[in-house]
DNA sequence: GTGAGGATCGTCT
DNA sequence: GACGATCCTCACA
């Protein structure tokens, strides 16, 4: 297995624009009673702050959104629909709102704890396991409740993402999904399969 | 294979 | 009181 290194907080301290493709490739990894589940990141998402739309930023500071006004580094997670939880990370230095939000991981360790919360068969296609903000975050067992404002940049947080070295081969940029704000805008960053 | 519609609730107005 | 930065199922082709 190769060096892991965990990202620092100077990594999320630049614009969401220049963080979301440089994710691309690092592994988030998620520590669930004791056992790491860990992905690599296909596919996330920049939301800028007030100036954009789409971002739960740009109608200012709420207590829901906090998160993302803070320090950079901080995940943020909340609950859509009723059902589903989606995972962030805040970027820019503190006091400026703006984040990338996680859509996809290639599942790595912990394969058959994410299976099971997904209620699927360990056979089941890693798209089906993780990929989509919403299968994400139950794959990795992870709630608002537990884990919104965790500190992704302290090696004794059970949420961090890790740099093993790897990069991916290539990048395509497209327009963002699943909204209705801002959606022309090509702020969706993915690993080329 | 593809598209429409339902599920379901925390958060803000 | 209305509405999402979604996911899944079920028609229908």
């Amino acid at each position: 297995m190769s060096r892991r290194r965990l990202l620092p907080r100077e990594f999320y301290a630049r614009s969401p624009e220049i963080v979301a493709p440089d994710l691309l490739g690092k592994l988030l990894t998620h520590r669930r009673r004791g056992e790491w589940l860990t992905g690599r990141i296909l596919e996330v998402e920049a939301y800028l702050g007030l100036t954009d739309p789409a971002s739960h930023a740009s109608i200012g500071r709420t207590a829901r959104n906090a998160v993302l006004f803070g320090p950079p580094g901080i995940a943020y997670v909340y609950s859509i629909y009723g059902m589903h939880y989606c995972l962030n990370v805040s970027c820019l230095p503190d006091g400026e709102p703006g984040g990338v939000l996680f859509r996809a991981l290639a599942p790595i360790e912990g394969i058959e704890s994410m299976a099971r919360l997904r209620h699927l068969s360990v056979e089941a296609k890693p798209r089906l396991l993780a990929g989509g903000p919403g299968r994400l975050c139950q794959a990795l067992g992870i709630s608002r409740k537990e884990r919104n404002g965790v500190d992704l940049t302290l090696a004794s947080s059970d949420l961090q993402i890790l740099d093993d070295g790897k990069v991916p081969k290539a990048i395509q940029v497209t327009p963002r999904i699943g909204i209705r704000k801002a959606a022309d805008r090509p702020l969706r960053f993915l690993v080329v399969d």
